[in-house]
DNA sequence: GCTCGATTTGACCGTTTGGTCAGGTTTTAC
DNA sequence: GTAAAACCTGACCAAACGGTCAAATCGAGC
């Protein structure tokens, strides 16, 4: 993210900018916040354990953090930052199949590569999302009405069947969010998850070909 | 549930079965709890707040459970009363479409039904299984690996395209329980949800169209 | 080497939380 | 009608929690 304000850093530096201490505990606090929160939701969560897990007293990390709910909103903002990107790339003008396929691998990437973000989302959600409902009716919504615009010109020029959009957008966002969030159950019935490389390439190829088998118009 | 033992219910009478404000007292604990752990877990729970919801004091929940730990311990039990229900009508008999479909609807109509129960669940499994591990390692697994053989043995006969048994599994879940785990996001994005009878029947239509179309044989 | 700002932390504070207990009220059984 | 058990609750307790503060240490700049 970018360099902290000096309201950001508490007292900074005049010329604003972040000195290589604040960067680097910041990073781990948030890194350790995203854990905590994914884990345990906002009031869950405790200060301590996370500043333990960033390997600070409490105080300090409250030196960098003014509050908990200074850090929720931090880790927030930057789950923000990557969890919209994979939706924003389907092309109007791309194959459907081509488009999808590529949408569910980005999604299932995002689960491997940042399962804490993906419970956190699923944790702010079921609270009824307190602090990102508005982003949910603004930003989010727009590019929902978007997209789903765009996956019904697909139907209605016959290069996919006429399925309800936002149940086909859900689906997919369920469905590779899930192995993400539902890891523990994922592990304890098949002893893999998706980091592991074989597991993940079976997902890829089981989810894509039943969503876009189930989605492409016959004879295409 | 059974009638609770004398050490259920603190001092019970001698004959063991509970009185009729006991029966009504636990069910309206147990219906707040479920709510409130669902929205803030274990640990963001507030024992106080469960106590409101039942419209009774604290120290008067407390006399009916000894522990905010024994409450969660209830709310699961009634919980996997009802989880494991859908998935162990799937008949190996049966044919594949009918099954699948009726399994979706079922799971559907759980969480509409039970939209609590769902993000209870949720969270449970998000925060390590820490109550529940052992039931997810042992009926739970038990009974999926009897299911996932059911489907290779239709994929085997040519009912079915040989699809990944438990990520079909996993995906029939995750997209079912996304109708009440991300109930507030769904609104948003849409004006409605599960509970709603139009929205519901579309969801069904479309998500047992896409995967019933994704993983029956062609020519079917 | 010195000064000053940045960084760090243990002690502490007020509030919250899970849980206990004494005593009052209600209900049940005889 | 009475006694005992069940039910109920406000006051209270100890511990935990979010957050503050004074003071010590560290690092940067001159």
């Amino acid at each position: 993210m970018s360099a902290p304000s000096e309201s950001e850093t508490g007292n900074g530096r005049s010329n604003g900018s972040a000195t290589k201490i604040q960067e680097k505990n910041r990073a781990r606090i948030l890194e350790a916040a995203f854990s905590e929160f994914a884990q345990f939701g906002y009031r869950g969560a405790r200060i301590e354990q996370i500043a333990a897990a960033a390997g600070m007293s409490k105080s300090n990390l409250l030196y960098y953090f003014g509050s908990k709910k200074d850090i929720y909103k931090a880790v927030l903002a930057d789950l923000l930052d990557i969890w919209l990107a994979p939706l924003r790339t389907l092309d109007p003008q791309g194959d459907p199949r081509e488009e999808l396929s590529a949408y569910i691998n980005q999604k299932i990437e995002l689960s491997a590569r940042y399962p804490e973000a993906s419970k956190l989302f699923a944790n702010e959600v079921m609270q009824g999302a307190p602090m990102i409902g508005d982003v949910l009716e603004g930003s989010l919504k727009a590019l929902v009405d978007e997209k789903t615009q765009v996956i019904r010109t697909w139907a209605a020029k016959g290069r996919i069947r006429p399925v309800d959009p936002h149940h086909l957008i859900f689906m997919i966002w369920a469905t590779t969010q899930h192995y993400a969030d539902f890891a523990t159950q994922i592990r304890a019935l098949t002893g893999t998850g998706i980091e592991e490389a074989d597991f993940r390439k079976s997902a890829e190829e089981t989810v894509a070909s039943i969503i876009l088998e189930g989605v492409m118009a016959k004879g295409g």
